[in-house]
RNA sequence: GGCGCUGUAGCUCAAUUGGUUAGAGUCCCGGACUGUCGAUCCGGAGGUUGCGGGUUCGAGUCCCGUCAGCGUCGCCA
């Protein structure tokens, strides 16, 4: 080892200790006499002290340092002069005085440096990530990360757990999100494809009989980029026999619990909430809303449906539906140019026709463009079902109900921030169950799965299949925290001929769906377990752990918006030769050559 | 694929209604200083305002196109 100590492990215990620190330069205080250098690594930051009276030859090394150089100091550890400790650091109450230093490395004029305090453009960020990495912020995440997974692995064990590997090149099963694709060398015209999920892998382990498997996968999704979501991301996949979905929620309960405690210090109390499907689509207009604050959505249909307004008179009788929120408190924030923002974000967004809105006045009247059109009565029962306030704002959409819920759950989410109706730090954790089975594609008369195809139904629902598919009810589940999907699970169908009829509503006739998944259905056949499972995306749990707002500071090494990677210029052309080899040819290729389009401006 | 925001010195940002020589802090270079920890002080260098076109007497500013980053809708079983 080159050096004695980390630059984060020197205390008053150590005072009078010869030792040897590595690290990189972080600043520079030079006196002219005295020159101070703070040297940091992983663990921490000490302050490295040079004295006038040191060899000519350390002092002229000392000449040539600057920011990031990787330097080795030997010297002794004393204590820093009365009244000049800095409780800012763990190292403060000592300094390092060099006797000996020797320069390990050089480092060219960083175009940022780790320790300023602007953060850099994030294009810049991820060209350099090895100096991004250096920041302490990001350093503390990934120190997080690794404990929230460690945290995971080491409950996983203590519960009977088997970490399992499974194929990252595996077959393509174009349902669900875009494959990435591997073309196969051997098999000319043949694609791999990298696992979306391990998901029909850990079912397979559960018919061996290993029954309780976890595996912390990577997992790939060729799909547009969110602020919460990567092309490639971690999750936690866990996978149990013999259990149905209490056991599986209680397990993540266990877990949550422990995770909660250990690294943010909360006592989370169990069972965590659980809400219906239902439930939360009528409630807050989406299966995975933030509980950390109420304004729920409040249904005027039948109200609406004899009042003397058009729009809302039509809407109703078409058999649509008039819902909407009170805005605690927002009417003297929100001028009409921030409610028409909030109409165009609708409108734009989900296609809403319009956002109709209420203000409670001092006097507790309601003020509206459209207030004419509504008696003393129904005025009066609107502000008795919104709860209004003076100062209150209701917001409402007539219109579908996928449309109102979704205009209605932006609506919430926005002015929840913008109306700081919650502590950003709380944390809570719900669950989100019993979801519906299929949903109806589009513009097409045929179901799809809202989860996978797998996925049973409740055993009080069986009979539906055949007379109410759109009524079934899975055993499905949702970890949701402050408002993401942090993980879903489902219990499995275990029985071939369940799994037959599913395949037959989703569309799949007997020869396709073997096709397809012919070794599931025949592994099906060979003793199959009850059994069920989750996955929890990690990278999200980082993030709401960590009380970031986006995904891409939880990942060492992220890809863009266009899942480009800005250090390593991938995706990139490749040399004729490997395509000949793969048997492909390139028919329609980006405008220019990559090679100088991605790699300056 | 749609909509939106951003792009000015190495970095983070400013620049009035379109107005004459595009500024500040930091970084960098040189100098001073023996107790700082965002060191301080003095001096200096550093710009084709992402790129291409257009409008105008005049464009960082307005318009069109394009590239990149971000946000979002679609999409994500």
């Amino acid at each position: 080892m080159l050096r004695t100590h980390t630059c984060g492990e020197l205390t008053i215990e150590n005072v009078g200790d010869t030792a040897t620190l590595c690290g990189w330069v972080d600043t520079i205080r030079d006196f002219g006499g005295v020159t101070f250098i703070d040297l940091r690594d992983r663990y921490g930051r000490t302050q490295v002290v040079f004295n006038p009276d040191s060899t000519p030859e350390v002092l002229a090394e000392m000449g040539k340092l600057k920011n990031e150089y990787v330097i080795k100091v030997v010297g002794q550890v004393r204590p820093r002069p009365d009244g000049q400790s800095n409780k800012k650091l763990a190292t403060g109450e000592i300094e390092f005085v060099v006797n000996d230093l020797e320069i390990l490395n050089e480092c060219k004029t960083p175009p940022f440096v780790p320790g300023q305090k602007d953060v850099p453009g994030e294009d810049l960020r991820l060209k350099h990530r090895y100096l991004d990495l250096r920041r302490e912020k990001m350093l503390q995440t990934l120190q997080l990360r690794s404990r929230i997974i460690k945290t995971m692995r080491d409950y996983c064990a203590e519960n009977n757990f088997i970490d399992i590997e499974t194929p990252i090149l595996g077959r393509s099963t174009p349902e669900g999100a875009r494959d990435y694709l591997v073309p196969s060398r051997v098999f000319k015209g043949k694609f791999y494809a990298l696992p979306q999920s391990p998901q029909i892998y850990k079912q397979i382990m559960m018919i061996a009989g290993y029954d309780r498997y976890i595996q912390v996968a990577r997992c790939f999704r060729d799909e547009d980029l969110r602020a919460d979501r990567q092309p490639e991301f971690t999750q936690l996949d866990l996978e149990m026999s013999f259990v149905d979905s209490d056991d599986v929620i209680g397990m993540i309960d266990g877990m949550m619990q422990r995770l909660a405690k250990e690294l943010l210090g909360l006592d989370l109390q169990l069972p965590l909430q659980r809400l219906t499907y239902d439930e939360a689509m009528t409630r807050f207009g989406h299966d995975a809303p933030d509980l950390r604050f109420g304004m729920e959505i409040v249904d005027i249909t039948d109200l609406a449906s004899t009042c003397g307004f058009g729009v809302f008179k039509s809407t109703a009788e078409a058999g649509k539906f008039v819902r909407g929120v009170n805005a605690k408190g927002a009417a003297p924030k929100y001028s009409r140019k921030r409610i028409d923002e909030l109409t165009n974000m609708v409108k734009d967004d989900f296609g809403a026709k319009g956002l109709a809105w209420f203000r409670c006045e001092e006097d507790g009247s309601l003020f509206s463009p459209i207030a004419k059109f509504f008696s003393e009565e129904e005025l009066a029962d609107l502000k008795t079902r919104f709860e209004a306030e003076p100062g209150d704002l209701l917001l409402l959409i007539a219109d579908t109900w996928d449309i109102s819920c979704k205009g209605l759950y932006s609506i919430r989410k926005r002015m929840g921030v913008e109306l700081e109706l919650y502590d950003p730090k709380e944390m809570h954790f719900s669950w989100i169950v019993e979801f519906p089975m299929f949903e109806r594609g589009d513009e097409t008369e045929r179901w799809t799965a809202m989860h996978h195809p797998f996925t049973a139904p409740r055993d009080q629902d069986l009979d539906q299949l055949d007379s109410d598919a759109g009524k079934t009810r899975a055993k499905a589940y949702d970890l949701v925290i402050n408002g993401y999907e942090a993980g879903g699970g489902t219990i499995r169908i275990h029985d071939s001929e369940i799994q037959q009829k599913v395949f037959g509503l989703l569309g799949l006739d007997e020869e396709s769906a073997q096709e397809r998944f012919g070794f599931l259905l025949d592994a099906l056949k060979y003793g199959a377990p009850p059994h069920g499972g989750i996955a929890l995306g990690i990278d999200r749990v980082v993030m709401l752990f960590a009380g970031l707002d986006n995904i891409r500071d939880c990942i060492a090494f992220p890809k863009t918006q266009k899942a480009y990677d800005m250090m390593t210029e991938a995706p990139n052309v490749v040399e004729l030769l490997q395509l000949e080899d793969l048997g492909i040819e390139i028919s329609k290729a980006e405008k220019s050559d990559s090679s100088e389009s991605v790699s300056d401006n």
